[in-house]
RNA sequence: GCUCGUAUAGUGUAGUGGCCCAUCAUGAAGGACUCUCAUUCCUUCGACCCGGGUUCAAAUCCCGGUACGAGCACCA
């Protein structure tokens, strides 16, 4: 036809036709960032982060902030920070939390979450929807052990309690609050259906009995004051709607939660959120990590608190000089998808690495220190850069006159070195005392190993913290008279990066 | 056991039927620059789980298998 025709009358005949087949297809393009977000209209995106507040965050919660943070901000949202504290038994909240998150929230966003929301400040808000399920008889108050249940769970049968009158269930709610019934009398279900393909959305418990006497809940304007608290699967969508929430992003171990609780919607006549869902994340140097057992071997002592270099909690990265940007692009990088990943932390150190590099100043560091006198003629003033990408940052000033230098013991295997930025040197005696060196060429006239060193004049004794292996490590050596201030990032030459943590300690970052 | 989900270089990741003998990052190896084993730059290496099917055309869709993970708590 093209031939017959021409071309343009082809193109004609498509134009009318099927026009989108005369789009010119673009070159696909490596998608930045993160994926498309489903049903997003820019300014009307609520997303929420929602921890239990029971220790400060870790690594893993980390994902949960950069992930939903960036897309409130990319389509000029809001994110909730909203802490699940609705169990005062298994993992009860721990007081500080409730200050320590936001505050690391935002440090890790570089803004504060639009909103905070306390779910045990909520509790009445959940009973009156807890009500009305009963009234309107798609809940029920079911007294059966959870063995039973468990057993018409699987068999599919109907549990009795089922068909409690509205009466009933009302007046069995009363007893579930006025402690006429204790923990495992009774427990709110949400009748779903019992042929249901999967067994764990069968009828599932929504609210249930806590011994709040024996465990009050920690905040003090809550303490003993409910006996009923909902479950996880309950309060969230519950809170969900009435917080105005479009778009959830979570782990896929909460994907049943999702159908629970959709479950739930269509009683209520809600629209339930869209949906998306990362896997699991595991570091290999780390393995798994989890609050709860954390929060156990600090208080039995195995570490000094949760700040502790050890531990993968934000503020042990924070102190050992990961910072907010490397962690924002590293969990950007790993995007949202539902494969069960194990990252290296070399991944997160490459990121930190571009974070804090051109920033950080270089300081000599000397472990395991070994005095030198240098003998012949030499200049009395040294200068090396503060920073060799960075002329306009100055120099580093150091003065031999008196002939005495400090360097890493491992640097003697070999004799005929060079001292960065001053000198070539011959190790005279290894094992004198002192031991003595003969300065050659003051020019760089070969390709001798270069190693870094200290005057005497210009040293300060220091401790340089490691955290390897699961133990904490401290090398007592030499860092140069420095006057930054603590919590700077610094680059220790050919060791690498440290965090000033105060006057003379450093925490090693990583190389 | 039942239910759900995922499978692309060593590790992550892009890719929604032709642009893909597959993207980017990281890693490893080599090199350039450099008076740090840093930074920066260059080069090289390296992958679509397996088997069927649909189609002119499959990493992409369907079915089966395998592997891994999660849920089946009166935890979150």
């Amino acid at each position: 036809m093209a031939a017959e025709q021409g071309v343009a009358a082809l193109q004609a005949i498509l134009q009318t036709e099927a026009p989108h087949l005369l789009e010119k297809r673009e070159k696909k393009e490596r998608r930045e960032g993160l994926p498309e977000l489903k049903n997003a209209v820019k300014g009307k995106v609520v997303l929420r982060f929602a921890p239990n507040p029971n220790g400060p965050l870790s690594f893993g919660h980390a994902r949960g902030i950069v992930i939903n943070g960036n897309y409130a901000k990319e389509w000029d949202g809001e994110l909730i920070l909203r802490f699940d504290d609705t169990d005062t038994v298994v993992k009860p909240p721990l007081p500080s939390a409730y200050d320590q998150i936001p505050e690391e929230a935002e440090w890790l966003l570089g803004f504060k979450p639009h909103r905070v929301v306390i779910a045990s400040e909520q509790i009445p808000h959940y009973y009156e929807h807890a009500i009305k399920m009963l009234e309107e008889k798609f809940g029920y108050i079911c007294q059966c052990s959870g063995e039973d249940f468990k057993e018409y769970r699987v068999t599919k049968t109907e549990c009795p309690c089922r068909s409690n009158s509205r009466e009933l269930n009302l007046e069995l709610w009363g007893k579930m609050n006025d402690g006429t019934f204790v923990p495992g009398d009774a427990v709110v279900r949400v009748k779903t259906s019992m042929d249901l393909k999967n067994p764990a959305l069968r009828d599932w418990p929504a609210l249930r009995i806590q011994n709040t006497a024996q465990h009050p809940h920690p905040r003090p304007s809550i303490g003993s004051k409910y006996r009923v608290w909902p479950l996880l699967d309950f309060q969230s969508a519950v809170e969900d709607h009435m917080q105005g929430v479009t778009h959830i992003i979570r782990g896929k171990d909460l994907m049943d939660s999702t159908r629970k609780q959709t479950l739930l919607y269509e009683h209520f006549g809600w629209t339930y959120p869209e949906t998306m869902y990362w896997g699991r994340v595991k570091v290999h140097e780390w393995g798994g990590f989890s609050t709860s057992q954390m929060r156990r071997d600090i208080e039995a002592g195995l570490f000094s608190g949760w700040d502790d270099p050890r531990l993968p909690t934000l503020r042990a990265l924070r102190k050992t000089g990961i910072t907010a940007d490397a962690l924002r692009d590293f969990w950007v990088e790993l995007g949202v998808t539902q494969k069960d990943i194990s990252v290296p932390l070399s991944t997160l150190y490459s990121h930190n690495t571009k974070s804090i590099d051109d920033d950080a100043p270089r300081l000599s560091f000397i472990r395991d220190p070994v005095n030198l006198t240098l003998k012949g003629e030499h200049p009395n003033k040294v200068s090396v850069e503060v920073h060799p990408n960075h002329p306009s940052r100055g120099m580093r000033h150091f003065d031999v006159t008196n002939n005495s230098i400090w360097v890493e013991k491992q640097d003697l295997d070999k004799s005929e070195i060079r001292l960065k930025g001053f000198a070539n040197i011959a190790i005279e005696n290894q094992k004198g005392n002192p031991i003595t060196a003969k300065i050659g060429s003051v020019e760089r006239n070969d390709r001798r190993p270069i190693i870094h060193w200290l005057p005497d004049s210009g040293k300060t004794k220091a401790t340089l913290m490691l955290a390897e292996d699961g133990e904490i490590k401290h090398f007592e050596g030499l860092i140069e008279a420095h006057s930054y201030p603590h919590g700077t990032m610094v680059q220790i030459e050919r060791i690498g990066y440290a965090r000033v943590l105060d006057d003379s300690t450093l925490i090693f970052t990583h190389s």
